[in-house]
DNA sequence: CCGTCACTCCGACACGGGTAGGAGGAACGG
DNA sequence: CCGTTCCTCCTACCCGTGTCGGAGTGACGG
């Protein structure tokens, strides 16, 4: 169970994990966030990853000077879950009355014809 | 400018006061939100009720003894919110990816079914 | 008329995310 | 060798959500 509520700075700093994809210092991350426009302090990021630490949500590398952080959930997981949490609470728990909503309301014409031909492929593999 | 990151409990609320659909003493939207599971004493709906008030997503009037509330936001522009957090957080701002992510991992091929019909019928009235 | 009840109001506290300063120590450049 | 720089660690504070308790008050049943 994906205990999670993150916070959007702590998502930041997964993001920026995810996106480096290997064991960062505290300096990378913030270098990385920073880029993306988010303006926080050095010790700021550090103090959160280490909180992420024991969410057991990043790990710590403390061998050398500086230390190494690496993300321990992935992306999909989080993603799942806060997708699951919106589905749950306002599609009634179904999927598809999410993709119902986004046909209806975000998706204009090229989308859905791109999500039907995707649709087709996706026949094609599964019912060949 | 819907400044949103609502919690948990305040989305309760929330959504008590949208499905009873009109205005609701705290009382009815205690009873409410117990009946759905939810655990809370009557003086913390009251709170989160008046403080709710003040971020001007629900509306109080205080003709009466018991004072009746009302949603002022619509259960869409939350969802709708809510939803374009996470499309931007996980799904590069993509409605479309995060379509193509439900087919891929959320979607039974039922589902899938379903949501090709009702493209073909969108597609029918958009495209006479 | 009086006690009880049903509400509202005000105040309080916990917890967690967010933010950061300052101390202290290791390393590095000259 | 020495000052500067780069990190870590510890501490602290703010604010917002979540959670109530107790006081005060108007209404209502008997």
């Amino acid at each position: 169970m994906t205990k999670s509520e993150l916070g959007e700075r702590e998502l930041d700093l997964l993001q920026a994990l995810w996106e480096i994809d290997e064991p960062a210092t505290v300096a990378e991350v913030h270098a990385r966030v920073e880029r993306r426009g988010v303006r926080v302090a050095y010790n700021t990021v550090q103090t959160m990853l280490n909180r992420l630490e024991g969410k057991e949500l990043v790990r710590r590398d403390t061998t050398g000077r500086a230390h190494h952080y690496t993300a321990v959930v992935g992306e999909d997981r989080i993603a799942e879950s806060a997708l699951g949490r919106i589905v749950s609470r306002f599609f009634g728990g179904s999927a598809e009355r999410l993709a119902a909503h986004l046909l209806e309301e975000d998706l204009d014409e090229d989308e859905v014809a791109r999500l039907e031909r995707r649709i087709r492929e996706r026949r094609r593999e599964v019912e060949p």
